[in-house]
DNA sequence: AGAATCATGTAAGGGGTTACATGATTCG
DNA sequence: CGAATCATGTAACCCCTTACATGATTCT
């Protein structure tokens, strides 16, 4: 079953083959260069990821041969691929900081490099489902018995991260450029 | 190798075996009540890891027999599982807000439980360890180049999530009843 | 009578981390 | 000449998740 958890590394590698065929080593540099402060996935583990991928039939790989350097295997998403990545890129994001942070922002890449305006609505919802989320944390915290002072703080905590990531969600329509 | 990660449900066992003796069952209770906004440990996971954490010789379990229902195993820790947890205990939680969430929080649990002073000195720490922290963050952004959105925001996300734990921080001196 | 609680486990599967292994080319 | 870059993999290990398996007791 593995239905794959959602903030998975693999979506990385099928939206960067969503823009354009590579072979490993290049989308391990793409990874690092301009996802390197949300993702950090080994050269090896990528090499696995792609295998995987292969095996499961969302990617195919051509050896394509070099002169002077190895030969390389360059990957293209199949159609089974393709619609794994779109129906992950249309999923919603769980109000937690963390899948936030991972899961969502990634989205917010590829949808970005697509359409803008597909990304100004993608932030739109996702601070509403947060909204949603902290209200779910806040009955939670008031229907907690007084002397549970360390499951409160654990609640706390979220709430005031969840805050902030509204306001985060928020500074991402400005820095794109899709405020108003 | 191995060092198991700071972030490990294997401490909260040793942590409620190092205030008293106890069997899975009442382990996993205690930690579905206590912390269970914190940590999820499903029961299966709990038996795995006091199987494991035997195995390591960091606690013994010894057979109690019951009239009616099946025998449990009755669990202590080892002066090595003592001082596992102790070195545990002291040690510091590197300042990102998983981290902080689940590790500090338990850390602080287990520390207040015996001593309210020392978890006082504990979240002083640990708002100047967050504070440097944010200031490395803060570096690093404006290091960035600046046509590297998606990895200014993803550390915009992080000095935001790492500003809200002071607040946290400072809020749990004040449910704890430690401030001033 | 059926559901929840008490009580403990095994086993399969999946995925990430790290180390190991190889080898040419290019840059300083 | 040595270090970094280009390029790809394998294998061991560890841990977590989920499902499966069992069976008595107590509460509704």
């Amino acid at each position: 079953m593995a239905q794959a958890a959602a903030v998975s590394p693999e979506y990385v590698l099928l939206g960067l083959l969503s823009q354009q065929p590579a072979h490993g080593y290049a989308l391990h540099e793409r990874i690092t260069r301009e996802l390197g402060t949300i993702w950090h996935i080994s050269l090896s583990q990528t090499y696995n990821l792609l295998n995987r991928l292969e095996a499961q039939g969302y990617i195919s790989g051509a050896a394509q041969e070099q002169e002077k350097l190895p030969t390389r295997r360059r990957f293209r998403l199949t159609s089974a691929g393709r619609r794994r990545f779109e129906d992950w890129l249309s999923a919603p994001t769980e109000p937690s900081a963390h899948a936030i942070r991972m899961e969502f922002l990634t989205r917010l890449f590829f949808a970005f490099a697509v359409s803008p305006a597909t990304a100004r609505v993608m932030i739109n919802q996702q601070i509403v489902s947060t909204q949603e989320g902290l209200s779910h944390l806040r009955t939670a915290l008031s229907e907690l018995p007084p002397d549970q002072t360390f499951n409160r703080l654990g609640l706390e905590f979220r709430v005031r991260q969840l805050t902030s990531v509204i306001d985060w969600l928020d500074e991402c329509r400005v820095m794109l450029g899709l405020a108003h």
